[in-house]
DNA sequence: TTCAATTGCAACTAATCAGTTGGAATTGAC
DNA sequence: GTCAATTCCAACTGATTAGTTGCAATTGAA
């Protein structure tokens, strides 16, 4: 039987990305991440060298596995609502992408963006999403995609706001995930036809 | 000449602040905070308790201040903007507001929702944001006071997001801050006319 | 089978960290 | 001036942590 190194290799991301996602990076520990995945501490160093570069693995392979999940379809106000949605509902499913996000905001600040690759991939997918919305200019699409993904990616990282706010002023949570969903959803689209009409009028 | 114990205290605060705001409870260094403040660090512990202790001090001060520099004035969808517009602005000021709610969130959780005085500052706030957009109900209300605050909050912590998104995809970054908070301010003003909008088709 | 490279093991290492301690200095009441 | 309480000082303590090490076991090529 020979040597798995990928399944090593893939229990270890596994675990590292559950516990970046809940310690982030000064709070995780290595022999967490070892014990979690069921593996020789010493591999993690091997494969993956420090603790910063095995952070920067996970925060890589997380946040371009997201962008992959969830592309971009149709055009109009209701097609970004829908795109934001649907952004949602994959944070639901991997409840790490958030606060990694977050974490990485915090940990890592400007130094986050310095990846060219990144920037590359960014900058396509605003111009995708401008074609959603016809009409509307590159810097309106980029902004209104960062409202998106802040808001998306804010509510569960912020989710003791939403219950001093929400749940606390109004009494009964019901279902707070599929409410927050629907108010980000339809601010998403009134987000979208203001825009497009304000490209409208300068037109 | 007497001991200014208060003064000590104040020091020990405002560098508590500082270094809880840059890396988080996690990665904070109490020997940090006491030269910093230029005080012995064996103080720390007898006017504050142990570092988780003085994080929530940290914390119950810098979030509640916000909330008392920044009042609620005015009705209708341009009284909700400039509310979003001048939290903006003294986000700027305070930049230690954001970091702190972000790391809260991730580094605390849903604990940190279960102060009984939060709870009833945070419900009245709601409920006065609902008396800025006559006609809207509770929920509404708080749910957008939730979209402003991640916005306004969420801006700085994914600066980063900024850059790869919106600089990068439009090339030249002008006066960044200036803009996003110009697409905040229309943002929730357009949000505010919708949800008077909602509500009114509802009565 | 041999051999070099790689994986796996678990103990080790040096540094760091939150928290503590004993004693000196200071304060303010009497 | 005395005295008890408090602040100040800086060294100390024990636990933890990221990273390393020496050696055994395994693998796959020749």
């Amino acid at each position: 039987m020979a040597w798995d190194t990928e399944r090593t290799k893939r229990l270890l991301l596994e675990a590292a990305t559950a516990e970046f996602s809940e310690h982030g990076l000064a709070g995780a520990r290595m022999d967490r991440i070892a014990t979690s995945a069921g593996v020789n501490k010493e591999r993690i160093y091997q494969y993956f060298g420090k603790k910063d570069e095995l952070f920067a693995t996970v925060l890589a392979t997380q946040l371009r596995e997201t962008m992959d999940a969830v592309p971009l379809s149709g055009t109009g106000p209701a097609a970004a609502g829908d795109y934001a949605g649907r952004l949602f509902d994959h944070h639901i499913i991997q409840s790490t992408i958030p606060r990694l996000l977050f974490w990485e905001g915090l940990e890592r600040g400007a130094g986050a963006a310095a990846d060219a690759a990144r920037i590359e991939y960014h900058r396509v997918k605003a111009e995708r999403f401008r074609e959603l919305l016809p009409g509307i200019d590159l810097e309106q699409a980029a902004e209104l995609l960062l409202t998106i993904v802040t808001l998306v990616n804010g509510w569960p990282v912020l989710g003791h706001l939403d219950t001093l706010l929400v749940v606390g002023a109004t009494g009964a949570p019901g279902d707070r995930a599929a409410a927050r969903r629907n108010v980000i959803v339809r601010s998403v689209e009134v987000l979208a036809s203001a825009a497009q009409a304000e490209a409208a009028a300068r037109a």
